[in-house]
DNA sequence: CGCTTCGTTCATTATATTTTGAACAATCTG
DNA sequence: CAGATTGTTCAAAATATAATGAACGAAGCG
């Protein structure tokens, strides 16, 4: 049962390939995932390595990527020592995950270095300064309807 | 004017050059973006080169890609061969762009993958088939509102 | 026309990222 | 405790991505 993907786990891994990239998350990372999203028993790392045909370091880190944001649950399997592991399947769950681990650091570099721009404002000579204030009032806006977009992404997926 | 940015300028450029890598642009795009979104002139590719220090080709290609999204306008300057370009700075508007141009074929092609998959569950051993069905079904659920957050994010720009 | 200027393209080079695999630490097992 | 097994880490290798700069074509200009 360990190796050759089928023709749908081919599939399927490829959809979460895919995503990965778009999150700039390396590439075992969506294999992993989309691995363990379409298997219905949970794996362990010899598991995974075997049927993705990745390393064992990879998979190790691959997995914490994944833990740390909740994409992925330890599964306590009797009589086995190894981790096991199962894809989150509750989107929201992965969604608030990662927002808080990958994005929220962004915004918050975000408003610091916004409020470092601020400051210097002044020292502009007059006449491209007005139209730098503008441009700064603009980007502060834009600033800060990205904050409140991601709350807001999150209450667009139900709720259940 | 042309060389070294002004520690305004970097901040900003900065900025820019985050954004960039988030939507897994170039570099070069954000600080082109960037310091487009800051000058009160237009300027042209030398321009460019010169204040950034990034090379002709660079600077080429970064403005085609800004160009193929809608995030960088040309402008006629009276009594120069040259082409100028000034930031878009309707947020909306290159949204749009990006999401026509980057988006939207990446929606397709998963819807395109999606409907493979539909075909390929009938196939699967009966003890898995449940599971894996209820995996694309919710597969599936996540496609359907990916598709639909995007038209809703528009909107959620101020329509000024 | 011939000369110059300008922008694009693309093969090469440089850089950044990911994967690998061996070394290691921790934990179990008899 | 000695020997195995398991997961992690990290330097080195492989790969992917971006930047460079020279060659080119397409206008403008005299």
């Amino acid at each position: 049962m360990s190796p050759a993907l089928s023709e749908l786990e081919k599939e399927v891994v490829e959809i979460f390939v895919r995503i990965a990239g778009v999150l700039s998350l390396p590439r075992s990372v969506g294999e992993l995932y989309g691995i363990l999203f379409i298997s219905p028993e949970p794996m362990c790392i010899d598991d995974l390595m075997l049927k993705l045909k990745i390393s064992k370091g990879s998979t190790s880190q691959g997995l914490k990527i994944l833990r740390s944001f909740g994409a992925v649950n330890p599964v306590y399997v009797a009589g086995d020592r190894r981790d096991f592991y199962a894809a989150e399947a509750e989107l929201r769950k992965i969604v608030a995950g990662f927002a808080n681990e990958q994005i929220r650091p962004h915004l918050d570099n975000g408003k610091a270095r916004m409020a470092r721009i601020e400051g210097l404002i002044d020292a502009e000579e007059a006449g491209r300064k007005e139209f730098i204030a503008e441009r700064i009032d603009r980007l502060q806006g834009w600033q800060k309807r990205a904050g409140s977009l991601l709350p807001f992404a999150l209450n667009f997926i139900k709720p259940e």
